[in-house]
DNA sequence: ACTGTGGCAGAAATCGATTACAGCCGCAAG
DNA sequence: CTTGCGGCTGTAATCGATTTCTGCCACAGT
């Protein structure tokens, strides 16, 4: 491959020229000519290892995510990759599966790679998330809060799981159940507080046979639906507080011939195969939140932002489907 | 951070004793001891970057896909990450939109990051490709074949639309149209083949106006869907040659208050909303196609591959839904 | 005319690992 | 007793860029 010294020797200079011409550094408009010239005519590009070795960093960001199989995250993705592309940056993706070792794991790659950064979506706490901010590494956490204090891009869950209960009271039901996330994970309890706050300020109970803990999965979605709609006074209304569950909440909805729910979902269902005009989506906006952090991540990493930060993603309330009576 | 030299020093011994430690070549027992005890004491990981410059390849594979929000990809993505991360890899996502100069851009960006490999669902033909085998980097093309001389793990796209096809037609139905992808688009077209070539060993016609090219999107599934429930004579099958154009069919589908038809996919709905009892899946399975394709590119790493060959993906015939009549 | 300053280019150090090369030691064979 | 070989180890070169340091030159100020 063509190295810097092929370049310097064709345009008769020294690398360091070579090197300055491409960054941006002042060097005589002449010799800067004649290495432009050399560098199009041998096709040259530099070579990153070498370059970020001597940078102490590199031009790749580490994207941490539970789980690239869910809609939610692979849009979130498409953010960061986007505004990483224009910024120069590439994205290494990196599938935790909701597992804390396998999290810190690719951390220490993005410590041991010299990576220019990082942003993740943790699974669980991180002990080597404040040793990558000590070591003045850019972190962007985002969509589940941590205790560190990094930069971070959230939704306010709590007010997302009032706003989609609020919608279904507006709609006339007041029995209504909630399908959340797994105990112990914030966001699913925030939603599930949320869908709480807003049943006691309409005066309404909000019983513990209303709320069911699922995984936040598709067949956790379908397991509560099952349940809900099996009990001996079920539910005239549902909030499934994701997507996924959403997804396995309408399929058996879909399905079942017996009792009838209208339901909410927060997420969106790029991929539903149904018309889905009588749910109410609490559209998120995983892209927008991408290109936040990624935006976000880029101006740390140019040194250009300052104390960290929580920046809450807006989540304009969009709310689909059949209109309050 | 600690670096080689102060696991050296406090081992007391060379870096290159250290180096050789931890690349497992012959060292005395006593001092490999002193080395690993120093390792763990400091916590030390080697800086990947440096090994990279000098190994003349880093431990990231690049894998370039047309788009990441597909659950196809992303589900193909799961399986190149499964197996890399075992074998020590990391994988580089990087989204080409479908567009062949982002394409290019990424190819030469693995090559000038050094990457170990690259798995690519080509965008059109790429003049890097031949490049980067030419350099004797290791390349395996998925999902999409192409004409040069590289590894290539493929469905066989006609079978997969004569099988598909003639699932319907043991169901009963004679009329069956076929939705497929752009015109050029070899995977679309060669699908469309097959179709045909079942209809035709039926003693069927296979008339133009039962093919719709549409986007292979969902809004190209629902625009197809909607032209051909509008007909004078609607068919009354319609085969869906990819998962998205699949879904925008059935959402067309569970709208329409028209004519009904029986449904083919040619790929899978893990986020259907509906049970789809009532539709023929005929499953790819993208993740096997990803653990293959990330093994095939780890055995050619580690040089350990032939000359190139292509591998056709077995699609388990798993035909869902009713069963014939 | 002399000194100071700033712009620019090249030589060489540097990033942190791996590895070619050379040297040392001990043992076996002649 | 000498030679040769094999097994280990350390020294130093190396990967390919960036960046510090040094020196040259031209121009301005006194």
């Amino acid at each position: 491959m063509t190295r810097i010294k092929d370049v310097a020797a064709l345009a008769g200079v020294s690398t360091a020229t070579v090197s300055r011409v491409l960054n941006d550094k002042t060097v005589s408009p002449d010799l800067a000519a004649a290495v432009r010239r050399a560098v199009t005519e041998l096709g040259y590009t530099p070579n990153r290892t070498a370059r970020s070795l001597r940078r102490q960093h590199s031009e790749l960001i580490a994207l941490v995510l539970p789980d690239i199989e869910n809609p939610f995250f692979t849009s979130l993705a498409r953010g960061v990759e986007d505004v990483a592309r224009t910024a120069g940056l590439s994205v290494v993706l990196c599938n935790t599966d909701e597992d804390v070792e396998t999290q810190e794991h690719y951390l220490r790659i993005a410590d041991d790679e010299n990576m220019a950064g990082v942003i993740v979506a943790p699974a669980g706490p991180s002990g080597f998330l404040a040793r990558l901010t000590e070591r003045h590494r850019a972190v962007v956490v985002v969509d589940r809060a941590v205790a560190d204090d990094v930069d971070q891009v959230l939704f306010d869950n709590e007010d997302l799981g009032r706003r989609a209960t609020q919608a279904l009271l507006d709609r006339g039901h007041r029995r209504i159940a909630c399908v959340t996330g797994p105990r112990e994970t914030p966001t699913a309890e925030a939603r599930a507080d949320g869908w709480r706050a807003a049943l006691t300020a309409a005066g309404l109970p909000a019983p513990d046979d209303l709320l069911v803990h699922a995984n936040y999965r598709v067949d956790g979605g379908e397991a509560a639906m099952t349940r809900l709609l099996a009990a001996a006074e079920p539910p005239d209304a549902v909030l499934a507080t994701n997507n996924l569950v959403g997804v396995g909440a309408l399929r058996m909805l879909s399905a079942e011939r017996g009792p009838r729910a209208q339901l909410g979902i927060i997420g969106d269902l790029p991929f539903a195969t149904s018309h889905i005009d009588d749910t109410f989506l609490l559209r998120l906006h995983p892209r927008e939140m991408g290109l936040t952090a990624a935006r976000l991540l880029v101006s740390r990493i140019r040194g250009e932002a300052g104390p960290a930060q929580r920046v809450v993603q807006p989540s304009r309330p969009v709310l689909l489907g059949a209109s309050p009576s």
